[in-house]
DNA sequence: AATGATATATATCAAAATGATATATTGAAG
DNA sequence: CTTCAATATATCATTTTGATATATATCATT
């Protein structure tokens, strides 16, 4: 059936706001997107390569002074229509993939100690990403004039907002361990 | 470098519990996990038969009794000692993959309404989910005596208390890109 | 000026997972 | 007595990950 390659339309939202490189992508998708958004070059080269000779983008010329080689992309009007169409579209996937859940879930067979380590663990992670949100949710504040900004800052908010539960449901779960 | 398939311990965390076909673990998989891990045939089954091989599963003696062909799995020895390995192993991989968080952050192309309708659409699934989370709370709240089923209470709170916070997120959301 | 470490940059590959499809049986409803 | 849904296993193309290969650029230290 094909064509359900999600990589696609992140490429074509970061294109959509300006020119990059492969390697540029990747940076961008490891940073503010990354915790809610994963890629790796092994799906981002192909990709652009695809889209190429699909035309949703088109390599920049190469203003390489001397250097070592580069390929910048650039969004077509086609890639811009295929990144509309997806914004239009209802579909939307939402998963979640937490094998912290998996270890709560198949935790009965070890001593409870085990259970609230792994608590522990995640709850070190969650903390530390809470951190780096609300340092960005300190920065978007300031420059929220901005269109685009405010989507960023949704994104922010919706992360600093969960992730604030996830330390309240640590409390509450160790608190369920040690006491029933 | 292998070795790092998860369904592996999905399976096995099954098994522990009791015996299974490949069909019996993909519609546990649908049920009370669905919501923070997935599971499709095509992992399962060649799971199945390369665990089978590397003995961490067995077949049971086929007790099909005329009926069609039903492969019924049990949990080995070294099954068991693979789970613990795994309970016990501080490294847990926890991602989200948020389509809808992807629309917000892309959405600065397209008019605020259609931002808006993504968080509607998003509001509407999550609303469905929670419902069914609650009714899973209020059951296991009444047989809470067994270890098993705290563990299964932890992760249903877990659920609970997401769902609850993306709830309030699409509130806020939906007012910031009103308001602003 | 040489060395070494890190960052930039593209590409490819094996392994894992998804989602779809193929095939066949069983059981219940009309 | 037939049709439809559920049970049951298996396979395949496509997508993604995570690792590795390759090479240049930049920067601090000696």
């Amino acid at each position: 059936m094909a064509k359900d390659r999600k990589i696609d339309v992140v490429i074509l939202g970061l294109l959509a706001h300006e020119n990059l490189t492969g390697y540029d992508i990747k940076k961008q998708i490891d940073g503010a997107i990354s915790f809610f958004w994963k890629g790796s070059f092994g799906s981002i080269y192909p990709a652009l390569n695809d889209m190429e000779k699909q035309g949703l983008v088109k390599r920049k010329k190469a203003d390489n002074t001397g250097g070592r080689e580069k390929i910048v992309y650039q969004i077509t009007k086609q890639g811009k229509d295929t990144l509309k169409a997806w914004l239009n579209d209802e579909k939307a996937a939402n998963d979640l993939k937490y094998e912290t859940l998996l270890k709560m879930y198949f935790g009965g067979t070890e001593d409870r100690s085990v259970t609230i380590r792994n608590i522990e663990i995640f709850e070190e992670q969650v903390r530390g990403n809470l951190e780096v949100l609300k340092f960005y949710k300190e920065n978007l504040e300031r420059v929220l004039d901005q269109e685009d900004h405010i989507h960023y800052y949704l994104t922010v908010t919706f992360g600093i907002e969960t992730y604030e539960a996830y330390l309240r449901w640590c409390n509450k779960a160790k608190k369920i361990l040690k006491e029933i």
